[in-house]
DNA sequence: CTTTGCGGGCCAC
DNA sequence: GTGGCCCGCAAAG
């Protein structure tokens, strides 16, 4: 099966994924047939993207994505809808001990989830939170997959507006990294035992009080890190990576069950301004797949072994904010407010000054109201409702989320044919208002007028979003690869 | 136990 | 009708 691979970016016009070319929409009667090649996996889609994956793709049969997707019930089933969880968080969004944030995967189940947030941070024992996901204008991305014929037809709906969760492959390693560490902590203790019970035949000190569970490891659900700066830098895919930099680091100390390891503080990165909702941007200054370890290394045997095509690839999330930067609606189901004080031993309860555990749970900060700036007005959804429908494969938002560096000179060459097209109308089928319309409600803390220079860079990244779908990952290989 | 997919059902628009 | 979401069920790992 032919992937779409370097030579379909040659030449400048090939900017998009090989889905993003056809024009289609998921719940076309009839979908493209006569399909030339096929898009590699992405793990990390964001925006309004489309991609045709090979039929016989693993990762995309299994209907994967680094973010957290829940199946949803669309009434349909030719296609399956999956919509987004979010991301789990430390309520008082702490930093830990190496400088990194908590980012959890949410479980997929419900009853698992509703367990997981009534854990508490392991750091700083504060309450889990889930940040839902409202990149779909004011509900969650959905993605939607569709078998037909010998393709899979992937096609996603939304911006998510919340950092990235740990992958699921992460999320399974650090599990079994955990079950093996118990495990083996079992066997150590099994032969400590043993050899206590020995000693107390050889002398007479042999007594087990010195034989405790490993602190902290109270379940696989720990910790997902992020480096400081509010930046999320959603650790690699394990199977994707091919280098064990940090070996040395794993399981050194503290959270060594979590497989937090040391990041390197990353000093090659440069930082944006906050911007008016508290959104910090970041700017990677170039992506070196070594600088964002993974929590846990498994064993790359141990691992699935997949068609995977990318490599290295290392991923940042843009817009990252800590949670108490985020507005938070009602949703009080999302919220475990009374474990932060039912927590004893809390001690710093003034840091919970502006966070109101009210007894319905429901939160609201006015100081950060800019997600609430997103909830759909009836107006907006009736946008929705038209735009849904129409043009994703035209989608050429205008911009704001920043993306540099992300591809080469190139990248910045072909902004200008870009601007060309969109002045041209070359995007007839485009119902560019609406999506507009939708695309900055979804962005929200996207919303700032850019600088000339930031539209550029914004331009490129929505002239490259589908193919920087991982997420404003910094994600050039492919691209650079196709000398994109 | 968790994930995943399916499907019934409810509600809002 | 469409879309979001809740729930339960079952299969699979």
């Amino acid at each position: 099966m032919s992937k779409v691979s370097g030579d379909m970016y040659d030449d400048s016009d090939c900017i998009c994924s090989y889905g993003m070319k056809l024009t289609w929409d998921i719940n076309d009667p009839k979908l493209p047939q006569d399909l030339k090649q096929f898009d590699s996996f992405q793990e990390w889609t964001d925006g309004y993207v489309r991609y045709i994956y090979s039929g016989e793709d693993k990762n995309a049969q299994r209907h994967l994505s680094g973010w957290a997707m829940r199946n949803t019930n669309n009434h349909n089933c030719q296609i399956l809808k999956k919509s987004c969880l979010g991301v789990v968080v430390c309520s008082r969004n702490c930093t830990l001990p190496d400088g990194g944030k908590l980012q959890l995967r949410p479980a997929i189940c419900d009853k698992a989830r509703q367990k997981q947030q009534k854990k508490l941070c392991n750091n700083c024992n504060a309450a889990l939170e889930l940040i839902p996901c409202r990149g779909h204008s004011g509900y969650p991305v959905t993605n939607f997959w569709r078998l037909d014929g010998k393709a899979i037809f992937f096609q996603a709906k939304g911006v998510h507006d919340h950092p990235r969760p740990e992958s699921k492959s992460e999320t399974e390693a650090r599990r079994s990294a955990v079950k093996r560490q118990l495990s083996s902590s079992h066997l150590s203790q099994k032969k400590k035992l043993l050899e206590s019970e020995v000693g107390r035949y050889n002398d007479s000190g042999g007594h087990f009080s010195n034989i405790h569970p490993i602190p902290c490891l109270d379940g696989p659900e720990r910790f997902s890190l992020v480096s400081e700066g509010s930046f999320p830098i959603a650790p690699q895919h394990y199977p994707f990576q091919n280098t064990d930099p940090f070996k040395p680091n794993y399981g050194t100390v503290g959270y060594q069950s979590e497989s937090v390891s040391t990041f390197p503080k990353c000093s090659d990165r440069m930082y944006m301004q906050r911007t008016p909702c508290g959104y910090d941007f970041h700017v990677p200054g170039y992506m070196n797949p070594n600088s964002y370890p993974p929590l846990y290394k498994e064993p790359m045997g141990s691992l699935p072994d997949c068609d995977r095509v990318q490599l290295n690839t290392p991923q940042t999330n843009l817009g990252m904010l800590n949670p108490h930067e985020r507005g938070f609606d009602g949703a009080g189901k999302h919220h475990g407010w009374k474990q932060i004080f039912a927590k004893p031993g809390y001690a710093d309860r003034s840091d919970y000054g502006q966070i109101q555990p009210n007894a319905g749970h429901s939160y609201y900060n006015p100081e950060y109201p800019c997600r609430y700036a997103r909830s759909p007005s009836p107006a907006l959804q009736t946008v929705i409702t038209t735009t849904t429908k129409v043009s994703y494969q035209a989608y050429k938002p205008p911009v704001v989320k920043y993306a540099d560096n992300v591809c080469d000179v190139k990248t910045l060459q072909n902004y200008t044919h870009l601007q060309d097209s969109l002045s041209e109308g070359v995007f007839p089928d485009m119902k560019a208002q609406d999506d507009f319309s939708v695309i900055k409600s979804a962005l929200g803390y996207q919303e700032q007028i850019p600088t000339k220079s930031e539209r550029l860079d914004n331009m490129d990244f929505y002239k490259y979003g589908q193919c920087m779908s991982n997420g404003f990952s910094g994600q050039p290989y492919r691209y650079e690869n196709a000398d994109c």
